[in-house]
DNA sequence: TTTCATGTAACTTTATATGTTACATGATGA
DNA sequence: TCATCATGTAACATATAAAGTTACATGAAA
């Protein structure tokens, strides 16, 4: 399975945009991103309708945080994506009629939810506040160095 | 991205088998798991490598099982088909320059490497023994009511 | 009314799992 | 020896989903 990198992607975005007023146009924060407009405007759809992110069109427009960054979680962000698959594996069939792969199922599914709850539970421990602190962290020690966030 | 179901398609192999002596033919495998030969040999493969299953060419072959199955644990079963992804979502970038990234990725990897760590410690406390062991109560709840392992 | 920016559909590209065909290799049995 | 059976494996086809791209409609600002 080819991964899924939106919620990575998105999370980006919103502490470039975090670090600024704004608002942001996609081209913008597509050239940060190296990646095109259009996949932006795609990631960041949900976040809108969910009233995370706000967007103008026309001249001055562009992408406007529109929440309270201490009280959105990595969790909830993942939600506005749709809450895409967590795990790259899975079950051959979902409910079978044979024995044998009732028994497989039952013993993967333990795990499996296990595990997601768990990624779900972490997630929901993360703002997007504490993600900004902690960026601030990292700006501070690389400053010491004479150096931009944007080296690469 | 699409999700891998050798795991679950391996042990259900593996339970078949474990119901009687054998060998069994790829042929015979896969009628069972309504699949192709061919898979059934690509997911046996590394067990081979690993010596938890044998295979023996011409007449009369086929696969058998060649492990002690409460020593072998489902992780075990997972690392012979050679550790494939656990989880369908990743960073974006590995080793990004940019300090927004970075900060990003520090946050989703302690979530992501906890939920992998845990999954991974569930599979390892489920031996194969313990499948069979729970495959056997389901049969024995359903022979009272008078049909096969194969009823789907 | 021109320009800018988003919204979105449609298509392409890429990655990966799964399915299939074809054939080589080697073991068994007549 | 030789026909048959079964695995081993390469090569190709199909399916699914993410990511990238193009094209154009919509609507706001200058």
């Amino acid at each position: 399975m080819k991964q899924d990198s939106r919620l990575s992607g998105v999370l980006h975005v919103l502490l470039h945009m975090a670090q600024q007023p704004g608002p942001f146009t996609s081209e913008t924060l597509a050239r940060a991103m190296d990646t095109n407009p259009v996949v932006i405007r795609r990631i960041m759809a949900g976040l809108r309708e969910i009233g995370y992110v706000r967007s103008e069109k026309g001249h001055g427009g562009g992408w406007t945080i529109a929440c309270d960054l201490s009280k959105v979680t990595l969790r909830d962000i993942y939600a506005a994506l749709g809450n895409p698959p967590l795990l790259a594996m899975g079950n051959r069939t979902e409910s079978p009629g044979c024995l044998v792969e009732q028994a497989v199922n039952a013993a993967l599914d333990q795990a499996f939810d296990d595990a997601e709850a768990l990624l779900l539970a972490r997630l929901g421990e993360v703002t997007l506040a504490m993600l900004g602190e902690d960026l601030r962290k990292r700006l501070g020690a690389r400053k010491h160095q004479g150096m931009s966030a944007h080296r690469a």
